[in-house]
DNA sequence: AAGCGGCATTTAGACGATTCAATCCACCAC
DNA sequence: GTGGTGGATTGAATCGTCTAAATGCCGCTT
C-alpha cells in the first residue's frame, strides 16, 4: 500500500538495489536488457524517488527558497516567475514564503528553510542588518537578496532606489508642484528609505519646495486608501498637490480615495506610484509609476545563487544594480501652474 | 564547518544522541539539568534540526503542496493566504506552485510534490479528470482540489460557478441586455465551463437574447485587451452591449480596449468579471463582478487536508460548495432602454 | 591453463534523526 | 542484604537512497 521503495523495485526486478539506483543515475553503465527490467518493474509499482532520503544522502537539496514581503503584489510575483523560469532549466524547486513584511514570519520562513537545508535562499528581508540572517549564512546557507542593495558580504539584486525617488521627485516638481507628500513605510526598509532619500534630495535642491512624510506599517492598497483620505481631509490650502507612493498598491488606494473624496487626478492630486505593476496602467487613472524590472530581478538572482552553488569556493559576492524607468502615464500628466 | 548534527551535540553535553532527540522530542522527560547541557551545546553549536532525516525516519513531510493556475492572480494569492495561514497553527510549511494553467508544468509540479512526499496536495488542477491526479491519489497522497468541485472520490472546496454565471446573467438581461457576450478559456476548465453554462441558461430562459462565445487559451490582462480590441472592433450593430468575463483579470483588460477603442463603458459596453479581486474596486471604470470568498476557499480545503490526514482512516471524503455574491458597481450599472 | 582486463553487478556502509527496548542507578522496603 | 521500583539514559535498529569498493564473470592472451 504505501510507496514502494527502491528495494522493492530491485527484487521484483530480480536484481540489487544499486543497480536500480544505476539505472536512475547512470542508466548507461547498466545493461540495456537489465535496465529493461527494472524501468517495466519501476512502472508497475509505480515507484516515486523519496526527495527525503536522497536529500539526506547528497546532503543537500534542490530547493530554493524565496521569501518575498508580499505575495498579492504583483511586483513579487512577477519577481518569482523570474526566478522560477530559471530554476526549472536547473532541475530545482522554488518554494515561495510571504513574510507579509512581518519579521517574526520572516524569521520562521527562514528557520523553516534551513532546517530543509535548501540550497540557497533568496530573500527581500525587512531588515537586512538582521544578525540572524548572519547567522544562517555564517552556517552554510547560500543567500542572495533581492531588490535590497547588500554591501560585500553577500550577492544582492537591486534596483536604484534613489535613483527612483529622484525620477519621481524631478518630473513632481517639474511639473509645477510645491507641495509634494511621501508616503510609504515603514520607513526602516532600506527600499522605503532610499526612495525617500531620493526624492528629499530633489526637493532640497529646488526652491520653495516642501516634502511631507507620510509612513504606513504596511504597503497594501487598504493602507493607501486610509492615508488617501487622511490627506483628502486636509484644507486645501495644506494639502499637497502631488503625492509619490513607495509601491503602486498604496498609489492604488490612494487614487480610490481621491476619488471618493471629490479630488480630481491629476489636476487637483498628481500620483506617482512604484514598480509599475500591471494594474497600474489599468487603474481608474492610469498611474504613472517607476518601473522596476521584477522579473530580471528574479532571474538574476537565480542566476547567482545558482552561480555560488555550484562555484562554491571560488565564488565572489557580486552586487548587481539595475536602473529603473519612470513611466509617465495621466495620473501625473498636468502642469501646475 | 558543515551544519552540525545531533551526534556532535551530544558528544559535546557528554551525552547519547538519544537523549538529544529527547530534549528536542520530549523535553520532561528528561532530567532539568541534563537538558539545560543538552540546550547550552545546541546553543553553542548552532544546531539546526535536519528536516530531511526527520522525514525520511516519520515517512511523511510536513509540508503541503498548493498548486495555483496563476499566481500573479491576486484571486490565488488571497487563497493561499487563507491556506496559509491554517498551514501556520498546525505547524505545516504551504509550498506554492504556479502551473500558469499548463498541464505540462502541473504535471511537473506534481512529481516535484509526490517525490517529496508531502503531506498533501492542494490544487487548482487544469483537468480535474487527469488520469496522473487519480494515479498520484491512489499512490497515497491526499489531494484537495480547490475552486473546483470533486466527485464523491477526493475532497473539494468550490464555488458554486453555475450559479455565479446564472446572477451575472440575470444582472446583465434585467439591464436590458439583448446581445450579451461570455469571455473565457479554456472551456474546457471546468470553473470556465460552469460560468458559462450558468450564462447559458439563463439567456436561454429569456426571449430575444443572444449569447456570443469568445474562447481564450490563458486568463490574463493581455488576453482580455485582445479581445477586447476583437470586439470593439465589431459593426455597432452586432456588436455586444454586454460582456461577461470568466475572471477579474480578464475584465480589466477587456476594460482598458473599450477606453482605448473610444466605448464608454457601461454605456456601450456594460461589464461584469469574476473573482472580485482588490484591483476590480480600483478599475478605471469599478468593476462589477462575482465574488468569490478566496481566502476562506483556502483555508477551507487546508482543513480539510489536515482532517484527512489526521483521521486517516476513518474520513469520509467531502466536498464544500460556497455561494458567490454578484457585486455591482459602476461597470455594468446602466439600464439600457 | 593460468592470468588478466574489462564490464556488470552486488555489497556494505554512510547520511541524521527517531524510537523503543534494554540498561543503569539510586533509593526504599522488608 | 536482597529485591523491587521507577526515573533517567543509552544503544541499536530503522527510514530510502547513493556510491565506492569489492566481487563475479567472461573471453582473450600468452
Amino acid at each position: 500500500m504505501a510507496t514502494p521503495s527502491i528495494k522493492e523495485v530491485a527484487h521484483r526486478a530480480g536484481v540489487s538495489v544499486g543497480t536500480v539506483s544505476n539505472v536512475l543515475n547512470r542508466p548507461w553503465i547498466v545493461a540495456p536488457d537489465t535496465r529493461q527490467r527494472v524501468q517495466d518493474s519501476i512502472r508497475a509499482l509505480g515507484f516515486v524517488r523519496n526527495e527525503a532520503a536522497r536529500h539526506l544522502r547528497a546532503g543537500r537539496s534542490r530547493t530554493v527558497g524565496l521569501v518575498v514581503l508580499d505575495v498579492s503584489n504583483p511586483f513579487f510575483t512577477n519577481l518569482a516567475e523570474g526566478a522560477e523560469a530559471l530554476a526549472y532549466e536547473h532541475d530545482t524547486v522554488v518554494m515561495l514564503c510571504n513574510s507579509k513584511t512581518d519579521p517574526v514570519r520572516e524569521g520562521h520562513h527562514l528557520d523553516q528553510l534551513e532546517q530543509q537545508r535548501v540550497m540557497g535562499i533568496l530573500i527581500t528581508p525587512f531588515d537586512s542588518a538582521d544578525p540572524r540572517l548572519q547567522a544562517l549564512v555564517s552556517r552554510g546557507t547560500p543567500v542572495v537578496l533581492v531588490d535590497r542593495a547588500a554591501d560585500s558580504g553577500l550577492c544582492s539584486v537591486s534596483v536604484d532606489d534613489q535613483l527612483g525617488g529622484r525620477l519621481a521627485g524631478n518630473h513632481l516638481i517639474e511639473s509645477g508642484h510645491r507641495r509634494i507628500a511621501f508616503i510609504g513605510g515603514p520607513f526602516t526598509m532600506q527600499q522605503v528609505a532610499d526612495r525617500r532619500t531620493g526624492i528629499t534630495t530633489t526637493v532640497e535642491k529646488a526652491d520653495g519646495v516642501e516634502l511631507q512624510l507620510f509612513e504606513v506599517d504596511v504597503m497594501g492598497v487598504v493602507e493607501g486608501r486610509a492615508i488617501g483620505e487622511r490627506i483628502a481631509a486636509l484644507p486645501a490650502r495644506a494639502r499637497p498637490t502631488a503625492a509619490f507612493l513607495a509601491n503602486d498598491l498604496l498609489a492604488l488606494g490612494f487614487l480610490q480615495a481621491m476619488s471618493v473624496a471629490g479630488l480630481q487626478v491629476p489636476r487637483d492630486m498628481a500620483i506617482v506610484g512604484y514598480d509599475d505593476i500591471d494594474f497600474a496602467r489599468a487603474a481608474a487613472v492610469p498611474l504613472s509609476s517607476v518601473r522596476q524590472p521584477a522579473e530580471l530581478l528574479g532571474r538574476s538572482a537565480m542566476e547567482l545563487l545558482q552561480e555560488e552553488v555550484e562555484a562554491a569556493d571560488r565564488h565572489r559576492h557580486r552586487q548587481v544594480i539595475f536602473q529603473p524607468d519612470l513611466i509617465v502615464r495621466e495620473s501625473s500628466d498636468y502642469v501646475r501652474r
